[in-house]
DNA sequence: GTATATACATAGCGCGGCTAGGCATAGGAT
DNA sequence: ATCCTATGCCTAGCCGCGCTATGTATATAC
């Protein structure tokens, strides 16, 4: 594995935590997320469209987002997405989640393991 | 979700990375190994032995770790994992792996989202 | 006219971890 | 004596997330 790919299976969880963050800051459409989690994340982050589309639609259903169409004036309509109270909450819920899920690692990573039996 | 509670899919892939962690400071044991990770992670990581020994198995199996069994002078017999040569490539990999996704993802986190339009 | 980029959608699969159960030994409590 | 708890190991089968693969549609560049 190299150094700059992502062990797929570390993403479980959280991109719904991303695109929540990011829809946090701006209304934003589905294909605009998936370029800004792969500029943002220094190319670590290449999603696909069945990747995140999936994951919008279970955002959505779950009412932590709310969609719009919205004309563009170049290419076709655009779906944009922006968060409601629930996702406010959700995304703060999911931060916390995170900070204790990479602290408890880390925790583990540098964790003394002692020489003596239990 | 409470601030303690892990989200468990956040766990996806990083159990074989932190079990490698620990085997390389010193052989464990499973159940040992279950203890530790609870008892380092500060009550965080709580597994069952329906979570931990196949994950083991499945090390053991790509060889990255080597079992033997150990008696001891309390309860039944122990079965001990070290780690392989090769388990200390998979370690090293898996932890640069760790750096570079928990990196990208604060770095999404974190990141401006431009006003303008792509 | 066809290749590329934009933009949305979904059925179905793969795979990691978890549930739920089982087996076995020892020590302490009742 | 019997039960509970802790220790210690094992596995079939489920669940759920993300990914593959594919399809549709519009606009621009060559």
């Amino acid at each position: 594995m190299a150094a700059d790919t992502v062990d797929k299976e570390l993403l479980k969880g959280t991109i719904p935590l991303m695109v929540l963050s990011l829809i946090d800051k701006r209304d934003l459409y589905g294909y605009q997320i998936i370029k800004y989690l792969r500029v943002l994340s220094g190319e670590t982050f290449v999603f696909k469209e069945g990747t995140l589309y999936p994951i919008l639609h279970s955002l959505e259903k779950r009412q932590f987002i709310v969609s719009y169409w919205q004309e563009s004036s170049v290419g076709r309509k655009r779906k944009y997405y922006r968060i409601s109270e629930q996702g406010l909450r959700e995304l703060t819920d999911r931060l916390m989640a995170w900070n204790t899920f990479t602290g408890a690692v880390a925790l583990v990573l540098e964790g003394e393991v002692p020489v003596n039996e239990a």
